[in-house]
DNA sequence: CGCCCTTCTTGAACGTGTTCAACTACCGAC
DNA sequence: GTCGGTAGTTGAACACGTTCAAGAAGGGCG
């Protein structure tokens, strides 16, 4: 009789009870059409007819067409999540551990890339509540920082204290920074992408050690102050 | 009898002759609204109303709502040009050029600050014209380079020969994340933006500085050759 | 069973960006 | 001056995202 064992659901806005099995029908529909037509070409009526549902019921679960993209956003966290863990176990230095979870970032948005695409579009604007900086995006966005702050945990890297309190969050910024690369990416099978990650770890990774080094402490320092103040 | 002085109007697609008028009617009454109301209050139809034409006659001009932006894009460029011009006959050194040229950036889209957000969301999404990466916009992309060039060429600095080459593109991208952080910017008058220039300026001047150092020309060539690898 | 209240569902209607077949204005050629 | 062709112009029509008043379904309580 584990069929109705009380609504375990978070306290989402409107899925309480009844509506969570119409609410993941619709996501799950909209999920496969984008990834099949791409996203401009999918309309809510397509959506909600594939569904078996209106197309006010759409709304009724996510307030617009974009809101279905955050649902894409926080899948692809924890699809990441999962693939990171075997390089999470796996690996012990700083640079193979970011580089596996980088590389596992990518892999896991890889079969979406044109979809993605327009998904960034809608993100990169400020006020949109899509914003991988916005607060309604700071569910998925802490759960990756989190992600990379025990890439650093777990490694044998020494790393400077102060730093150290910040780098994940950095680690997070290139993340986006990569993902911002690959939507643009246009070579066969987003090879460059790979390249930019084998490329870019090896710098942050001595930097990173090179950060400790005395004469570097005044510019660390600098840098570090400057971030603080830019953050929001 | 200035008037009508044959037709010196660049090939632009339609544009050869008598439609020019109406162009830039359309477009400066777009501009004008766009500023005032923003993007998305401004409708295609308010804009064919006020320009006094029909609705099909805007898109005889320009292929979308979208397209006028990219006016803005060019407008902006030709504005900053004209902005960095006292900075490059007064300034010599290469950090106070630098810093600035892309104050003057800033300057010149501050008035637009809400409309703007919306504009760089439509250019984030790579298949867009819009995009500052795309062929439509290598115009307006190429001019702004050109200006980082002149950021260059004009100093005192003395720089490494094979960073020279693509340090102008490079400042350009620098200048893009300005204007990517700019955009994001919630701070009373974008304040934190004027820091983050005044921030980030020193680091790279003293990063420029560095190359040409021995101990570190390995590094430099490698982060050189990254970049030349990414690039399409 | 009947009642009420919340949750869920419906589809027509609105405003938007965009298209297009039809029409008009202009200009060179004969 | 009339004819033909290009450039320019029109506005109704289309498909889309979104809204909303109306209703249906469910469930607790007398």
């Amino acid at each position: 009789m584990t069929e109705q064992p009380a609504p375990t659901t978070t306290a989402g806005d409107p899925a309480t009870a009844r509506g969570e099995q119409t609410r993941q029908l619709i996501r799950d529909t909209a999920m496969r059409l984008f990834r099949e037509r791409g996203y401009a070409q999918t309309t809510m009526r397509a959506i909600a007819q594939e569904a078996g549902v209106a197309v006010g019921n759409a709304y009724y679960y996510f307030g617009s067409k974009d809101h279905l993209i955050q649902e894409f956003y926080a899948q692809s966290q924890v699809e990441h999540r999962a693939a990171a863990q075997p390089v999470l176990d796996r690996e012990e230095s700083f640079g193979a551990r970011l580089a596996g979870v980088l590389h596992a970032g990518v892999d896991v948005v890889t079969p979406s890339h044109e979809f993605a695409a327009t998904f960034f579009k809608t993100a990169a604007e400020p006020t949109s509540p899509l914003s991988p900086f916005s607060a309604e995006s700071s569910g998925p966005r802490e759960a990756s920082i989190e992600l990379f702050a025990e890439v650093l945990t777990g490694s044998t890297a020494k790393v400077d204290a102060e730093l150290r309190q910040q780098l994940p969050e950095l680690l997070w910024l290139a993340y986006m920074g990569v993902i911002l690369y690959w939507v643009h990416d246009r070579s066969p099978g987003q090879v460059k992408t790979r390249q930019l990650i084998d490329g870019v770890v090896p710098l942050i990774d001595r930097l990173v050690a090179l950060s400790r080094l005395r004469v570097l402490r005044p510019v660390t320092r600098q840098v570090l102050d400057l971030i603080r103040t830019l953050r929001h």
